[in-house]
RNA sequence: CGGGCUGUAGCGCAGCUUGGUAGCGCGCUUGCUUUGGGAGCAAGAAGUCGCCGGUUCGAAUCCGGCCAGCCCGACCA
């Protein structure tokens, strides 16, 4: 490609609105442009890069016996209905009426979908089966950001495993998860495989591929000591029993005037250290009000309620909610006595006894509460968010806590989907049995931004070989030099050749210009060529990454590059 | 959905308080000079001032409504 003649437009000055380094520099680059909230064009460079992560995917999948097909994004919102999913993913669901009156749905994932046509699935002989696609996923995220990281149109490669048996269907997650640690390595990306929630996707079991950076969105606890790791809505940890007294025979109310938090009853003459109150919360959990009780010093997990109640909808109750139902305001609220609402505590709360809690009576608490003796618990519960420094779950040393962003999600779906929409095969026996299904996501356009997150410095992008738009780009120095011009453009001509993606900037810019954009667009080897280093027979390579440059004799540059590039693919 | 902010030329911004010719930098066009790290001089082109309504002799500016975008939070395969 001539540079001259092609479309990218790189900017001097950042993007106001834009944050995050993928953000800004795939704009400033010249590789995206913003139609409307969380909806991109790609431009040419920016489609080039797009196409090289596909491929870089689907060598990978079809590797391990994936078969490619395309379903639509229009899907009829009737399938959706048979899940239960126009529910569950109510809030990011893209509907509309066609002309005939009938209700669409554009597809956010397409379980629904790929398990409809393994209905014509009829015999065990004909599983395993594993299929994917690479298409169009529509989501109305109420927040897009960050450029392409959380957008509301993109795409995704999606693959669904069915298999007679959990035996086969881990087997395919497992292929998976080799395939997915394969081709972040090819993408360059470091990827941290964690234990996730499965949200809305049900199911077993789910691993996240998490990529370190501070434009993540997501909370990765893990354990430098070994290997555990796991996102924040599912980590666990070790953390030390509090010792207690007994306390008296029953709690003991007490006046506590303008105490509204844990931390005011800290310092209230009279009160308790936070690990010695118990923290009531009132949610609505599908329409059902319900005490959620954790330590004074503990945050609630809301992802590990949703999971562990299997509610569809969590929501905190509304003040006038919490006080028809306990009878007083949020600060004054307790679980001592209550057997209307379900109670659900935190297991850290298990063997407590002479805690502080709230009375349900305005400026009121109960002191010498023992939470066995008291509480009517309905059930105990997993709860709390996991802090750094905690205890390893594993290995007890301390955890720690960073931001990643979600680039990829494995999930043993089960027969969630399979025994909803009727996807049966005959086993051995002739009994019929709902296949086992499996579901694999990977971002696209995320991962191209998640590649830059990582890839960059003060100057703009730093593509791996792997995805850059092009490999080389070839600099001409003088452009109204006539040797300089022919010199480039054989080089030009014969790296095309030899099969390099090549880029000749032969605009009409003085040198300090095209270094920069080259530089800012992020081509990883740089051959400039001018009338100094023709002098001596030498064009002169500058690597991106390192900065490092040499000069090599015109005679052998093209054979050395191409090497050079192919080695690094 | 709650809070904060912003819409003025392709990009980045000023002007609005106090109503009266729509500006600056970059980019773009033409010419000359320049050319190994974002050149200089000169002459130009380009804007429904987000939209609708109101006040006024007159609105980018004041008032009302709406729309869009960004950030924080909530939310989120």
């Amino acid at each position: 490609m001539r540079w001259s003649h092609a479309f990218i437009p790189t900017l001097r000055d950042d993007p106001a609105d834009a944050e995050a380094a993928s953000h800004r520099l795939l704009v400033r680059g010249g590789y995206v442009r913003q139609l409307m909230s969380g909806v991109y064009s790609l431009l040419p460079i920016g489609h080039r890069v797009r196409s090289k992560v596909m491929a870089i995917i689907r060598e990978e999948i079809d590797a391990i016996g994936g078969q490619e097909l395309l379903l639509p994004a229009l899907h009829p919102r009737e399938i959706w209905e048979r899940t239960g999913r126009t529910e569950a993913m109510a809030d990011i669901l893209f509907t509309l009426n066609d002309l005939r009156g009938g209700a669409a749905v554009l597809g956010p994932t397409h379980e629904e979908i790929f398990t409809t046509i393994a209905t014509e699935l009829t015999s065990y002989k004909q599983v395993p089966q594993l299929w994917y696609q690479i298409q169009t996923k529509f989501r109305d995220e109420p927040r897009p950001k960050a450029g392409l990281l959380r957008v509301r149109e993109f795409t995704m490669k999606d693959s669904y495993s069915f298999d007679i048996d959990t035996a086969g269907l881990d087997l395919q997650f497992d292929r998976h998860f080799a395939a997915y640690t394969r081709i972040f390595a090819r993408l360059g990306v470091t990827a941290v495989p964690v234990e996730a929630s499965s949200g809305s996707m049900g199911g077993s079991d789910s691993v996240e591929f998490m990529v370190p950076s501070p434009a993540g969105e997501d909370d990765v606890v893990h354990c430098p000591a070994c290997d555990y790791a796991a996102n924040v809505e599912r980590a666990t940890s070790a953390i030390p029993a509090v010792e207690d007294d007994p306390g008296p025979d029953q709690p003991e109310r007490f006046p506590t005037p303008g105490v509204r938090t844990i931390a005011d009853l800290v310092e209230f003459e009279g009160g308790a250290a936070a690990d010695r109150q118990i923290k009531t919360l009132v949610y609505v959990l599908d329409g059902e009000a319900t005490m959620v009780l954790l330590r004074g010093d503990h945050e609630l997990q809301e992802q590990k309620l949703q999971d562990a109640s299997g509610a569809v909808e969590v929501r905190p109750a509304h003040p006038e909610e919490i006080r028809e139902l306990l009878g007083a305001g949020a600060g004054s609220l307790g679980a001592v006595g209550v057997s209307g609402p379900r109670i659900f505590a935190d297991l850290q709360l298990a063997e407590r006894t002479n805690m502080v809690t709230g009375a349900n009576l305005d400026d009121h608490h109960l002191r010498g509460v023992d939470v066995a003796r008291d509480i009517a618990v309905t059930e105990w519960m997993d709860l709390r968010t996991v802090v750094a420094g905690e205890g390893c779950p594993e290995c007890g040393e301390p955890l720690e806590v960073f931001r990643g962003i979600e680039a990829g999600h494995i999930f043993k779906l089960g027969t969630k989907f399979s025994e909803a929409l009727g996807a049966t095969v005959l086993d051995a026996d002739g009994e019929s049995v709902p296949l086992v299904m499996g579901s694999y996501g990977i971002g696209v356009e995320r991962n191209m931004a998640a590649v830059v997150e990582m890839n960059h410095d003060e100057r703009g992008i730093v593509w791996p070989v792997s995805v850059a738009p092009y490999e080389v780009v070839v600099t001409v120095v003088k452009m109204n030099d006539d040797d300089t011009v022919a010199a480039a453009d054989r080089i030009y001509e014969r790296l095309g050749e030899a099969g390099v993606d090549v880029l000749i900037d032969d605009r009409t810019e003085r040198p300090g210009v095209k270094f920069n954009d080259a530089e800012l667009i992020g081509i990883p080897y740089r051959l400039t060529v001018g009338p100094r280093g023709l002098a001596t027979g030498n064009v002169e390579l500058s690597v991106r990454r390192t900065g490092e440059r040499t000069e090599l004799p015109i005679g052998t540059v093209v054979e050395e590059v191409a090497r050079l590039v192919a080695e690094n693919r």
